[in-house]
Parts: C-alpha cells; sequence; structure tokens
DNA sequence: GAAAATGTTGTAAACGATTGCGGATTTTGC
DNA sequence: GCAAAATCCGCAATCGTTTACAACATTTTC
C-alpha cells in the first residue's frame, strides 16, 4: 500500500490545495471553508497522513517533550507519579522523556545538560539536592520541583509533610503511646527533615519528651528500615511506637521484628509514610499518611505546562493535602 | 550573558568557518584539520553552543528516542526494567519516551498512532494482548516485545516462564508437598498460559494430579491474590502449597491468611514469581522466582537499536534466565 | 614534471512542517 | 450598485541542521 510516508505536500496535491491549506485545516480547522476542510480531511485519510512531529516542532521552536529527572528509575514511587504526568501530557501533545539522575557518575553535569539539550520544553525534578548553575541561566527551559523542593525560588508541587508527621505522631499520642520514636529518610534531605521537625514538634507540643536514640537513621529504603529494628532491639528501654518517615522503611523494619517472634501492633505500633500500594496487604496492615501521588504528578505537569505556555521561569507552589489512612499496625496502649 | 542560545551560524561566523566544517568538527572530527579543529571547538566553547536536536533528527530523518508501551504504568514491575532501557539508550544519545496503553479508551488505536507518529524510531512493547493492524504495516518503525510476545514473528526479550515455573513446582515437591495449588495471572495472556502450563507439566511429569478447583483465577495483582486466598480458606481440603504465578499475588494471599491467624509456611507454603523488592522483606520472607527486571529492559533496549540501526523489522529473540530463590515461605513437609 | 591521489573546506539543497503577508473572492452596509 | 469589510487561500520564507558535490590545495606516484 503505502510505499512511502505520506508529507503534507502529498496531502495537498490530492486535495488540489496549498500544503497552507493542510496545515490549517488540521491545526485552526475554522479558519479554512467547509468545502475545502472535506477534501483535505479526505486527502489526509486516503493517504493516511500524520504530521511529522520533528518538522512541525523545529519550526514551531518547540520540542513537544518535557523531561522527568528521577533519582532512582527503579524505586516503585515514582511510577505512579509518572502515570499522573502522562496523563495530562499526553491529551495536549506533549511526550515524556524520562531520565535518572543517578544512574551515571556526576548528577549536577547531567541536569545542566538536560536544561541545555534543547531536548525538553521543560522539565519536572524529583531531586531536591541538585542545584546545577545551569538553573540561574535565564535562557533555560521552566522547571518545577515535585515532592522536594530547594530554598531557591523554583515553582514545586509537594506534600504537607510536616502536617503529615503531626497527623502520624498525634494519632499515636492519642492511642495513648508517650514513648514514640522516629526513623527519618537520608540526610541533608528537606522531605526528611520536614518530616523530622513535624515529629519533634508534634511531641513538643504534648509535652512529650524523647531520648535521642528513638530517632533512627534511614534512607527511604527498606533495608535501612531493617538496620532501624536492629538499633530498636537492642535498646533497654524501647519506644512503643515508630513513625516512619517511608512506607518502605515501615516495611523493612516489620519484616524484622517480626521474624525475631516480636508482633505488630501488640509489642510495636508504627505508622509508615506514602501509602504505597503494598503496605495495605501486609499482616498487619500498615497505618501510613497518604500522599496522592497521581495527583502529585497531574499537577506538576500541569503547573509546567502553564509556565511553558506562558514563557515564564515562575509559577505557583501548589501543595497536596496528606490523610491518615488508620490501619492495623498500631494498638492502644491501656491507661 | 547569552541573550540568545547559540546556532551553528553563530558558531561558524565566529570560528571563521562555514557551518558545514562545525557540523563535521562535531561529528566526524577526523576529516577536519587539526588546527580548524581546535578552532571551531574554542568557538562552541565560547558561544556555548549545543546542537539542536529537533533540527539535527529532522535533516537526518530519525527521532532520536524510542517509545516503551506499558500497559500500567503505576505497576513498580516495570520501573527496573525502565531503568535497564534508559541506561543503554541514554549513552547512544536516544531519549525514552513512556507510555501507557491502558490509559486510554481503546488501546489498539492508541498503538496503531504510536506506530505512525514519527515520533519515535522504535517501541518496546510489553503488551503482548496487543495487536494492531499497523504491525502488519511493512512502514512502520521496529518493534520488540518485552516479557510478553505473541504468535507473530516479532523478535522479543522474554524470561524462562515454563522453567520458572517448574522450579517453582518441582522445589515444592522436593520440600514434600503432594498438594500443590497454582494462582493464574490474567486469562489469555501469554505469560498466564505458560506459567500455567509449566506448572501442569512439572506435576504430570510427577506424578501427581490435582484437582480442578485448586488452581485460582488471578491477574498478577495482589488484590487478586487476596480474592484467592478468600477460595482457598473455603475449600474442604486445601493444597499445602501454592505456587503464585506473580509475586504481588502472592503478597496478597500472604496477607488474608496471615490475618485469618494461618500461618506461612507452617500452615501452607508459597512461592512467588518475579522477586519484587518487596518480597524479601516480608515475614517470612518469600520463596520466588527469579526474573532479571534490569537485563530484560537493557537486552530488549539493545536489540532494538541493532534493529534500528540495521533498518530492519526482525531479529534474534533472547531468552533470559530465571533462578530459584530459596528464602522462608516453604516448609518441608514431614513423610 | 605531469598525472593521479589525497586531504580539507565551502556551497547549497534538502528535511517537512508553520505562518505572515497579501491577493482573490464573497459578503455586508447603506 | 458600489465601497468596505470579511473570508478564504496561496506564496514563499523560515526553523537549524546535515551532507552530496564540487573546488581547491597539497602530496604522492611514475
Amino acid at each position: 500500500m503505502d510505499k512511502k510516508i505520506a508529507t503534507i505536500q502529498d496531502v495537498a496535491a490530492r486535495a488540489g490545495v496549498s500544503t497552507a491549506t493542510v496545515s490549517r485545516t488540521l491545526s485552526k480547522p475554522s479558519v479554512v471553508a467547509k468545502a475545502t476542510r472535506e477534501a483535505v480531511l479526505a486527502a489526509v485519510d486516503r493517504t493516511g497522513y500524520r504530521v511529522n512531529a520533528t518538522a512541525s516542532n523545529l519550526r514551531r521552536q518547540r520540542t513537544g517533550s518535557v523531561i522527568a529527572l528521577i533519582p532512582n528509575l527503579a524505586n516503585p514511587f515514582f511510577s505512579q507519579i509518572l502515570a499522573g504526568i502522562n496523563s495530562v501530557l499526553h491529551p495536549v501533545g506533549y511526550g515524556l522523556l524520562i531520565a535518572d539522575t543517578q544512574a551515571g557518575p556526576n548528577p549536577e553535569d547531567r541536569l545542566s545538560a538536560y536544561l541545555q539539550s534543547s531536548m525538553a520544553d521543560g522539565l519536572i525534578l524529583f531531586d531536591g539536592t541538585l542545584s546545577a548553575e545551569a538553573l540561574k541561566n535565564p535562557g533555560r527551559p521552566p522547571v518545577v520541583l515535585a515532592c522536594e523542593w530547594m530554598d531557591d525560588d523554583l515553582p514545586s508541587v509537594r506534600t504537607e509533610n510536616a502536617r503529615g508527621a503531626a497527623l502520624a505522631v498525634g494519632h499515636l499520642f492519642d492511642m495513648g503511646h508517650r514513648r514514640i520514636g522516629h526513623i527519618t529518610g537520608p540526610q541533608g534531605n528537606v522531605l526528611s527533615e520536614t518530616r523530622l521537625a513535624g515529629y519533634r514538634d508534634a511531641l513538643a507540643e504534648r509535652g512529650v519528651s524523647t531520648p535521642p536514640d528513638w530517632v533512627f537513621d534511614g534512607d527511604f529504603s527498606m533495608d535501612s528500615g531493617a538496620a532501624a529494628a536492629q538499633k530498636w532491639l537492642q535498646l533497654e528501654t524501647r519506644p512503643t511506637a515508630l513513625f516512619c518517615a517511608s512506607d518502605e522503611m515501615a516495611v523493612g523494619f516489620m519484616g524484622v521484628v517480626q521474624h525475631r517472634g516480636i508482633r505488630v501492633p501488640e509489642d510495636v505500633s508504627l505508622v509508615g509514610f506514602d501509602n504505597i500500594e503494598v503496605v495495605g496487604h501486609l499482616s498487619p496492615a500498615l497505618t501510613t499518611i497518604r500522599q496522592r501521588r497521581t495527583q502529585i504528578g497531574e499537577q506538576a505537569a500541569r503547573l509546567l505546562l502553564d509556565m511553558i505556555e506562558a514563557g515564564t521561569l515562575t509559577g505557583p507552589s501548589q501543595i497536596v493535602e496528606v490523610e491518615l489512612i488508620c490501619r492495623d499496625s498500631v494498638a492502644r496502649v491501656p491507661a
């Protein structure tokens, strides 16, 4: 059939009009007369023409895609966010390119490269630790930060981290717990620090004080949750409840303590953060703070599109709500 | 500083050469004289020039990206594969576009759209149920199937599904189990069917027969594993062991039976499939069949690149090895 | 020392679309 | 019935590269 892929010229010839008219029929149908429009559409149909995105993008001085820069692609936390991003990008004709910042040697250089590469009309950045010089360059494409954020005034979409921590700790307190520990995220990460601060504030507010060795260093990974469990086991007086800065760490923690025969929640209560899918299927199902990942992705994409459209480098940061999901990993402590 | 983004013209002017020479310096440095080369590179440096990918792609009749078509982006199973794909694509200058096939209304049309969209030089398809007419079109870009495969002779990269099933069932048999059930993947899916067949063959080979209600319909999701558990609970004579066609279903199953106070593996043994990260942290840690997801991604990407390079629509299908990972979810049955 | 081979660079034509401008043609207003 | 306005469409330039071809200079070969 189609020996070659049809170009706009072929369509124009077939419909007996100029390429300009074909182009207009496809992009602004209202300006072309009904009869011609139909002729053109018929020709498009018969030739199986699809506009060549590359040529179109070149002429329109854009790329038609945005890049999501993710610290670690293998982390399932991001997949749902990507789905959210894609769901808004695709309908308006943008493609989603993905790249992991931590895969290569020096992440900052790679960010710079992406910023200048003219490969995308905008970026969504999931790694707040990156702060390339290139972000200062006024000629760069728009960037929005998702989840994390930076001191600079880059627009961002993030969740109510402090409130999430407060909800978690408050819930434990309300259930009678007074010995409440915490497993942190990686040092230097804004998420970790905000959640840690939220934990401290919530305790202080209620007049509860805790020894320093009840906060365990983690890095959001299951392994680090497991490591925290080892430390917890060695404590002479253990906290009766833990607020974990990520669900994954809660899973890691629960895995090792259960393996030791310790019961959750009877012997230790746990609250996670994120509400990743698996934690609802554990036994016990994990009580956690829900982050609406799809919504984060959607809002970040929408914000970025607006910025691209408006040709601006700034925009309104957005906060998405968290929610406490009560399941079975928290026990009431008898007074 | 840089008021406008520099073009190849700017560089040429600055270096006092033609644009052709600049282009050559950047792509085939060997053909330009050392002195000119250095002058050009210096000019590139001073102007901060980066080649405009869109223009380059247009001229070279390519797009510089490949699309990964994934049934469900929110499924963490794929993220590691994507990481693998990206790790081979990125170094050679290809971008990775992602799209989910099941997001919109009619997946087949969307596949066709992607095939014709001239948005990518090739596709990696993770959904073997799609069989668009467009695949017949000789003008389409190369496609490789990953994980799944089709009756057509599309090249594919997949794991040893049958052998995986055989390993799982064999292990259960060796541990003394004779009442072995199965939770299947979605109907009509090649993976489901191959694993189911592998399960049946392994049993037949050992002269074990099982009633039909010991194979439970699932769809790879945790929820379906949980549903299978409900059915299993209602059986009057229950299998003492289950081979689950996915880890996620094993997790779902384990969640509900443990919730009912049934012990794994003392009361029921489980073997999963995939070795997703979380199952190593459960209590008990899940015995499973490992699929090398990163490797699948890498090989699929490499295969596709070769096909793009060679301009062919076919290529050598590849099988990647599986491995039995013994953990704590299988108990020995006393003779 | 002429002819041939080799090496280096520039000229200019693509690649396939979009769009400002202006010329026809039709409609509207009076 | 005629000028003005509106509508529709084509011409041709343009986006930023790459690359066939030709031109010229320099060596090599015999």
